[in-house]
DNA sequence: TAGATTATTAGAGCCACTCCAGTTATACTG
DNA sequence: CAGTATAACTGGAGTGGCTCTAATAATCTA
């Protein structure tokens, strides 16, 4: 897929190895798309690109990251760290998203197909927990200097985590909706439960309590 | 480590089979604790536990269950249960973890050791993902039957999602800490930003900042 | 064009994990 | 208590991701 960033390349080498890196990944998604995931090796990749599978681990340090990079997360922080400093966190998502949300549309199927591989494949959906656990270390870092504490503050980690699974889960309705719909409308639903302190009854009508929660 | 869960075994063979399945996993956690989980390999394991790799997994799928491995599941599920209808899912899960302060207690020292290697080790890590993806499922269908909603309603797996990963970083900050000061206090804590909507400026007053965000 | 970098490669090797066929130990039946 | 069904254990061969290394080839710098 062409891609958005292209940092126009100065020497030969450096584009040689541009595109080497996207024939790379352009024919294990061709590939992976065809066989599936696991069917997949990387002597296959590789034969496909007409590389040495030594070659392939030069350039992605695992199968897994292969199908994990991509090119979002600058734009993504960019527009975060634009935000105001008191603005609570599912807001400034809110406000992220909706800026890049014509990138979604237009990428809608690339995300889909990479987006089904990470909840179907269990490397993949581990792996990408790994990749949420480094964004949300990222977002920490934003908001504790907004509110001037401890970027390791508990409190802020807690925070960032909730924000970042919810808008997990918004992915996986997506997809689950097979891509149908607005992918951003659902991260603001799913940030509307956080709102309301995850309470299924701010949002619909509770049933005869018969509670007591002692302790 | 001594079971909890004796079932009180018929014949020599389930006997002789619950002895080896222990004996594997102490062995096992014996030489991770010395060696570190990766320089640990299933041959050594099996070595010291006189078996044939083979047969190493003939009890453990991989060599990841064997730390994942444990029994409060059963537990938690079964307190879970017993939780009025109305409740909200964060109340439900404090008083669970209330009823279960004995036993974290208890098993502090192995709780610590599995928690670090959960957070230590890129693959249990990852691996420690799927299972809380399991106990979500779980808890979804608690929810929806309580609340008589269908069991893969989104606002009810938000919700969920949004409990469960504020009490696994409840778990982080222990392990941070290192199994100082109570578990289930800081899951409460966890659940105070869950309740207050994962908003700072509900915790402490926003600061003047001056914001600094450039761009 | 010579020399320093850097990319590419084959090959050997590690380890988790699978599959299979043969053996051995326990359990059940008459 | 023999005989057979059943399940556990085993070695061995194989796969695939990944690492390391030492040699070679391509590109860059001067």
């Amino acid at each position: 897929m062409a891609n958005t960033i292209t940092p126009l390349a100065k020497g030969l080498r450096e584009r040689k190895k541009q595109k080497t890196r996207e024939s790379i990944q352009h024919e294990a998604m061709r590939l992976i798309g065809k066989q599936g995931y696991e069917q997949t090796t990387v002597e296959q990749i590789a034969a496909a690109v007409e590389i040495s599978p030594s070659t392939f681990f030069n350039y992605f340090p695992s199968k897994e990251d292969l199908v994990l990079y991509d090119s979002y997360d600058p734009v993504i922080i960019s527009l975060m760290s634009e935000r105001p400093a008191g603005e609570p966190l599912s807001v400034s998502i809110r406000n992220v998203l909706e800026a890049m949300s014509g990138i979604f549309e237009r990428d809608r199927e690339i995300i889909l197909a990479r987006g089904r591989l990470w909840f179907e494949v269990p490397a993949l959906r581990a792996r990408l927990w790994e990749e949420l656990e480094k964004a949300q270390v990222l977002m920490s870092m934003f908001i504790a200097q907004r509110s001037e504490r401890d970027p390791g503050d508990f409190e802020i980690r807690v925070i960032v985590t909730i924000v970042v699974t919810a808008a997990l889960e918004a992915m996986r309705e997506w997809l689950h909706r097979d891509g149908k719909g607005s992918f951003v409308e659902l991260v603001n639903q799913a940030l509307d439960v956080v709102d309301a302190g995850a309470r299924l009854d701010e949002i619909a009508s509770p049933p005869a309590t018969r509670s007591g929660s002692n302790a």
